[in-house]
DNA sequence: GGCAACACGCAAGAATCTTGCGTGATTTTG
DNA sequence: CAAAATCACGCAAGATTCTTGCGTGTTGCC
């Protein structure tokens, strides 16, 4: 099970370019990183195996897909013992709104990424949803006007 | 270039196939949604020209790679001229610990999502970069604990 | 009712994946 | 210091997949 130490600057390479382009053959990316076929699929093995390369995804076009209201929501909670953080938890699995979510420390206790069809679909979510959840204290919102950068992991350079 | 009108059930399988495993073969693909092969393959080719797939990304393992920190940032300027949101958003291409940005409405302009590797590096850049940047009027930071939901854009029902 | 447009599935050639094996370099051990 | 072990590379071949062209059936529209 290598770690971050037994990398060395092809396993670097196949992860940056992976992250770049997820469905790339194996025989182009064996020729960006300067190996031949085999050897590096038994690389890209050996990431996944790992670990390291968690999995792939296919990136979306939101407002394509009628998708339109992209908005961040940053909730407060009453009681934070680890009991109702894991009960709020579960309970943003449940929101097909939120796509990603994030326990965090600082001025509130979640960080939620929700995509909506439009703005009154958010909206109902925030008023019947969130704010009419027991323990939740505080509902900040930022609607999103653009994303300015969206890159991966490993954008800087690599030993 | 197909819109969300033009796009069947077959059309939603696929993408939501994609978004959970964006390296499978396009044979396992036409069997999950239920046709052969050349038809599914035709149907991928056609959502990625128009658009509606953006690309494929490989998903990867931030601790195992020694960036035990993710932060989000959000930012306040002191003047939101467009040429003033212009500068910071290009601004922000330019720091490899922002993975990705947004221009948001609401009590900030800018949202941040940071990675590093360790603590000090998050503040270093916090404090030599982020509030030294001409503009920066208030910076907030929320240091994330745990991901406690992470699923792609497509995760709820469709037609 | 007939015609055009469209998407499906089959089939075949091209490309890719995948495995086994031999070679050379680096490291470990006696 | 030398011998052995370990490791990763590259080559080659069979299996799988990709990709294209083509014929067929269905749908929608004159």
């Amino acid at each position: 099970m290598p770690l971050k130490a037994d990398l060395d600057a092809i396993d670097w390479k196949i992860l940056r370019e992976l992250q770049g382009d997820g469905r790339m053959t194996n025989v182009e990316l064996s020729n960006r990183v300067g190996i031949s076929a085999p050897p590096c699929l038994r690389r890209v093995k050996r990431l996944e195996e790992a670990g390291i390369i968690r999995g792939y995804r296919a990136l979306l076009n939101a407002p394509a897909l009628g998708l339109d209201v992209v908005a961040f929501c940053l909730i407060g909670l009453h009681h934070q013992a680890d009991a109702e953080l894991r009960t709020f938890a579960e309970r943003t699995r449940g929101w097909p709104i939120v796509r990603d979510a994030w326990m965090v420390s600082g001025e509130s206790d979640f960080l939620l990424h929700c995509v909506a069809s439009d703005l009154g679909a958010f909206q109902t979510f925030v008023i019947e949803e969130l704010t009419s959840t027991p323990n939740v204290d505080t509902v900040r919102t930022a609607l999103t006007i653009r994303r300015v950068k969206d890159e991966g992991l490993v954008s800087f350079a690599q030993p």
